[in-house]
DNA sequence: TTGAAAGCGTTACCAC
DNA sequence: GTGGTAACGCTTTCAA
């Protein structure tokens, strides 16, 4: 590299990591740093890390589907929370490869900490992340992982929350909606499980309801309504719950008099909606907690893994139940 | 590494990437391969691209602020795409660097290519990324850089076809929202731009209203709207035309007599509104072609960086306007 | 068919 | 203060 400062390799790594254990004349200093800047050198960060035996990157894998605003607020805080402990975070596009395989993927890229949403990993790819140096595993989802840290979010928290509303709002027959979008049902099956098992044991039924989200599909559900006596619905989320409620009301269903409807996420739109929507109102760790959970996971990669309940769940009630 | 296998480091690395230049016996590859599952040997992706001195990485700047469904989904069937053509995404979390630091961190992962969204390079960042051996550098934006593909964003257009349209449908005040949230500045500001554009020379006026993401602040600026005179209103997009539209209609005006709203992006929620949400449709460039872009660029780094443009506005009339 | 060795860009460690 | 040297893990070239 630049050699053509006129001075060895070391000096030049000496001068721009400001190693303070040698000194280097200033001349020196101001020719090496003159020479980088002619020559726009840039570090090779793989040789650093090659060199060094480890990095600072902390991995996640870049969602496949288009993610909430909820979830990507959650990233982004996380991304400069973590930043600011000096870390780089880095969303690696893993296609179509699938468990062990992916984990294999990013091991290769040896992080320092991987941060795995949904049940994209088992503890095999854990075992095999650490063994490529991995120091901390921290899985977002619903189980945890043997090995692995976990942030556990419970979605089944979001359903019971919304059954037992129901139940006590006297809705007997509860119809929950699943999306039929691909990527959705790490979510929405454990919601509609929370439901049932608010119900389960009292006189209430629960009906599964697939639905895509397009107009059309809302406007079929909604004229089948009439026939299938449900009184209530969780639209498994507000968009769609606002889809929903809009082809019932284009049905002539009164909401919430005839059906009522409830959503989750606690979107904006749902204040924005006529009757107001009724939501959950659910409550991401700060990326700020995470960051520092992943750090401590570093600092300390021998400790026990730590498993945490991170997803709050709350009904917000307002006028569509 | 793996030399318990009882084999010299190359053999290893024939076997594992299946050279076809060499042959080696079955019983070798068997204990190799047996070998690498055995110890969960992964090969180490920095050392790779060192020794290979150029990687399959294309790398992007993680978006900062929460990015709307449009520009997600294009985010990931681009990722798809590229992942296809046999590259590796990366999104990299550019924290709080600016400019050309930002590239010079970049830099330093020697990427195969790097995909800019907005205006976060000048020339000289694309400099410094193509001396670390970027073989081409792709921005999407509002206006090209040198030295680097374009993909010309003109969201003036989108501005334009608002102004043109109420300008047709007799409107001849018309304000123009522009959101107060951080990041929006670089769509907001073109936005506003095209509708000033297509209502110069007119006997149209146009006025700035800037709008936080509020209930509160969208139910002062419908207080204030009577005392304004203003006939239409441009809402940035869909979303913040919701908030609008309520607001407004809580004040009591009649959408579209008293006030035309009109969005953008064309979001699902436009049309579950009432009034149906006049708004433009935005053509966003398929991750396939983006993808195919970047491949042959890649491929002829000598070529002359290509401008296309990228962003097809069209007005879609609904109920609003 | 296999093994040995060089070298990619860094940095830590010693001599100078 | 400064400069040489070795080593990180891998691929490739060349020799056995």
């Amino acid at each position: 590299m630049a050699r053509l400062a006129g001075v060895s390799r070391a000096t030049v790594s000496y001068v721009l990591n400001n190693t303070s254990a040698v000194r280097i004349s200033e001349p020196t200093r101001r020719r090496v740093h003159e020479a980088a800047r002619e020559l726009g050198y840039v570090p090779h960060a793989a040789a650093r890390s090659l060199r060094a035996g480890h990095s600072r990157m902390v991995l996640m894998p870049a969602p496949a589907v288009p993610v909430g605003p909820l979830y990507s607020r959650f990233l982004s805080e996380l991304q400069s929370a973590l930043g600011r402990l000096d870390y780089t975070v880095v969303q690696y596009g893993t296609v179509g490869r699938q468990g062990d395989e992916a984990a294999r993927a990013w091991a290769e890229l040896r992080p320092v900490a991987v941060l795995v949403p949904g049940t994209g990993i088992g503890p095999q790819g854990v075992a095999v992340l650490k063994r490529a140096g991995a120091r901390a595993v921290v899985t977002l989802g619903p189980e945890r992982v043997e090995g692995a840290h976990a942030l556990l979010m419970d979605h089944e928290a979001v359903g019971h929350c919304v059954g037992a509303h129901l139940h006590a709002r006297g809705r007997r027959r509860v119809g929950v909606v699943v999306p039929e979008e691909e990527g959705l049902e790490a979510f929405s099956r454990p919601r509609l499980a929370g439901v049932r098992q608010a119900l389960r044991g009292t006189d209430a039924s629960v009906t599964e309801l697939p639905l895509a989200y397009t107009e059309q599909a809302a406007a079929e559900l909604a004229a089948r309504w009439a026939g299938s006596g449900l009184d209530a619905v969780f639209a498994y989320n507000d968009e769609y719950a606002m889809l929903l409620m809009r082809a019932l009301q284009d049905e002539g269903l009164r909401v919430p008099e005839d059906v009522a409807v409830v959503g989750a996420d606690d979107l904006m739109l749902g204040r924005l909606l006529r009757p107001r929507l009724t939501t959950v109102h659910i409550e991401l760790p700060s990326g700020r907690e995470l960051a520092e959970l992943v750090d401590q996971a570093v600092r300390d990669p021998g400790a026990e893994p730590e498993v945490r309940k991170v997803l709050g769940a709350a009904l917000v009630r307002r006028e569509s139940s």
